[in-house]
RNA sequence: GCACCCGUAGCUCAAAGGAUAGAGCGACUGACUUCGAAUCAGUAGGUUGGGGGUUCGAGUCCCUCCGGGUGCGCCA
């Protein structure tokens, strides 16, 4: 049987794809001569050969352990005699590289301890290197275009709530995660499912007509909003008549009255409009908005749909639920997918009702490929329901849809942040925080700027200082806030690499204009070399990031930049060297620069020139 | 009971089944008359939770145990 969960997991164990690999010229001819002498040698090889550069400093190479791949086979075939692998490995690659000879673009081929090591020459790729990144500029690393579009779909916030920081990851991630398949070369929608009705707007309105009647939003409008939620939840929590009158409201809301209905429109719109200022301060945008007050009728036709055809279980006439058994409609003995309930026995729709549908109508009205839920982690069952419910109901695209979990963001002492409870952080209160501090430290270290130079600085630099753990994190690790470690900006964080990419502005405006392309004539140092490479490297790492639905190789391929080509300025002069070697470096400090601002653009975060 | 996730330096985390497991924070020692010190150089710190297995090769894959978190019929 399958599980459609695997059906989408991440292909790992692919190297960089072929496209986009910047010194494919030079490789393939020596693949060619590989993969024939591995013939000659009856050695059976059908797989790609994997690259990674070799682990020397100060050496630019590739290298390939296929002379142990290649033994291992060697060895299981028949009558080979084969016993000592790391020998045998060792014999096949030295006679790969007798076979390889010296080909054109490399400066050495050699056979160690089994791996092939290639040297390509450092002058010459120096040169295509940076060349190539200031002639892309910011379409630098940029994939080809791929036949596939698809749809994500994350931040799903509620209205009549607050916006925490718990909700951060989420938006974050997502929103790294479509920028980073759009720059991969997808078709990219970018798509939000805002929970806009339910018991918990029912209990706001309810909350709102008695206590706060005609009352405008004052202020943070999402802090209002919030506020009037909690209210409403302590009351109903602590007293059964307050829950029973909200619930009565539930009447007037099936019937569509029409008082009701204005209140709500106009309450959703105040909670809508502060959510979309939080976006744009994010610098997050949308495609297109699903709301689930739209598709509850549908999805409840579609569950009608599914009682005809036996998929779903009607068992409102006993007092029970719409539900669909998925194990025991699969036959399996195992508990696996367990129950997932359509309907509530009051006829009324819960989250999945809605879902079904949705998953299909994005689909249908967006022509989409794929649909990935960027969701927590907690729903990981729910969402396996959900495509296996549309599998069995014959909709084939189920087994391109994909749930991105992520794991939650908790307060001290294990926490869960709920603003039922009222136990948050509020956004704002975070990003304020934030700002000022970044604010101070601007006015320390750079006090000779604008007033509104340093405010801009030190919004951008606030914004990456909490963008960026959250990405630089991988997706499966609980995250915990606490207001000490979210403000702290020192080490690996986001304003390390928004510094590196301000210091090479800072060269290069001195410097006026950046030199016309020019090859090195001089012996390149260790850290130049470190730093080509790596810059040589983001069009795999946006691929990989893509494939494996991990902003986090990015995070970390920024990072690695940034100390990269800060160990470079500070190692090699760039202004007082002789023309030759100042026009290179000026080059590749250009370079460096355009390859942070790339990299930092698709995590969301901005590059200032100054800081 | 059935599943999923986590366990790597004192702390927070990295690490394409591949070459010597790396960063940051904290600690200690140094570097601003030098392209900007939100920086850099150096020192210390590890039997990758325990035990089996697969493999030429395991932090990574499989099994098992321990410790922690999460989910599992009318919440979203």
């Amino acid at each position: 049987m399958s599980f459609l969960l695997t059906a989408r997991q991440p292909c790992y164990n692919r190297p960089c794809p072929p496209e986009k690999r910047m010194f494919k010229e030079e490789l393939n001819p020596v693949e060619t001569i590989i993969l024939r002498t591995l013939k000659s040698l009856k050695i059976e090889w059908d797989a790609e050969i994997v690259w990674s550069s070799t682990p020397f400093s100060g050496e630019w190479g590739f290298g390939t352990a296929i002379g142990f791949q290649a033994a291992a086979k060697d060895a299981a075939a028949k009558d080979s005699g084969v016993k000592n692998i790391p020998q045998r490995a060792q014999e096949i690659a030295q006679a790969l590289v007798k076979a390889i000879g010296a080909p054109a673009g490399f400066v050495s081929v050699e056979a160690v301890r089994g791996y092939i090591n290639l040297s390509i020459d450092p002058q010459v790729y120096a040169r295509r290197v940076v060349d190539t990144i200031l002639a892309d500029g910011e379409n630098f690393a940029r994939g080809d275009a791929k036949t596939e579009k698809v749809m994500v779909e994350y931040s799903a916030p509620n209205t009549h709530k607050a916006f925490h920081v718990g909700h951060l990851r989420n938006v974050i991630l997502g929103g790294a995660m479509a920028n980073i398949f759009e720059f991969a070369g997808y078709e990219t929608v970018r798509a939000n499912y805002w929970g806009d009705i339910g018991w918990h707007v029912i209990k706001w309105l309810w909350c709102y007509l008695r206590f706060h009647k005609d009352e405008e939003p004052q202020g943070d409008r999402t802090r209002w909003m919030q506020e009037i939620y909690s209210q409403a939840t302590q009351l109903v929590e602590d007293q059964p008549e307050m829950e029973e009158e909200a619930r009565k409201l539930y009447k007037r809301w099936d019937a569509r009255d029409p008082e009701l209905i204005a209140l709500w429109e106009r309450t959703r719109s105040w909670s809508i409009e502060g959510i979309m200022q939080i976006y744009e301060v994010l610098g997050e945008h949308f495609d297109v908005f699903f709301f689930e007050s739209e598709v509850e009728e549908p999805g409840k036709k579609l569950v009608e749909e599914l009682i005809t055809r036996n998929i779903a279980v009607d068992d409102r006439p006993n007092g029970g639920t719409v539900a669909i058994k998925l194990d025991e409609l699969l036959g399996l003995d195992k508990e696996t997918f367990r129950v997932l309930v359509v309907l509530r026995s009051d006829g009324s729709s819960l989250y999945a009702t809605k879902d079904l549908h949705l998953a299909i109508k994005k689909f249908d009205e967006w022509n989409i490929d794929r649909s990935i839920y960027v969701i927590d982690v907690r729903q990981s069952l729910y969402m396996k329901q959900i495509f296996k419910t549309l599998e069995i109901m014959g909709f084939k695209q189920s087994l391109n849809c994909f749930h991105l979990a992520y794991e939650i963001v908790n307060l001290p002492g294990d926490v869960t942040m709920s603003s039922r409870e009222g136990t948050v952080v509020m956004f704002d209160d975070l990003l304020q925080e934030a700002v000022k501090r970044a604010r101070d430290i601007v006015q320390q270290k750079n006090p000779g700027l604008s007033e509104d130079l340093k405010a801009k600085v030190a919004l951008s630099v606030a914004l990456g200082g909490l963008k960026y753990p959250l990405l630089a994190v991988d997706t499966n690790k609980v995250a915990t806030f606490d207001w000490e470690s979210a403000l702290n900006f020192e080490g690996q964080a986001s304003p390390y690499i928004q510094y590196a990419h301000v210091r090479a502005n800072s060269i290069l405006a001195r410097a006026g204009d950046i030199p016309a392309p020019v090859s090195p004539a001089y012996t390149l140092e260790a850290a130049e070399i470190t730093l080509l490479d790596r810059l040589s490297r983001l069009p795999e790492t946006v691929q990989r990031a893509a494939q494996d639905y991990k902003p986090l190789h990015l995070a970390n391929y920024v990072y690695d930049l940034a100390r990269e080509f800060t160990n470079f300025y500070q190692r090699c002069p760039v202004l007082r060297a002789d023309e030759n070697m100042r026009n290179f470096r000026l080059r590749l400090t250009a370079a460096a620069r355009q390859t942070l601002k790339n990299s930092l653009a698709l995590l969301g975060i901005q590059a200032p020139d100054v800081m």
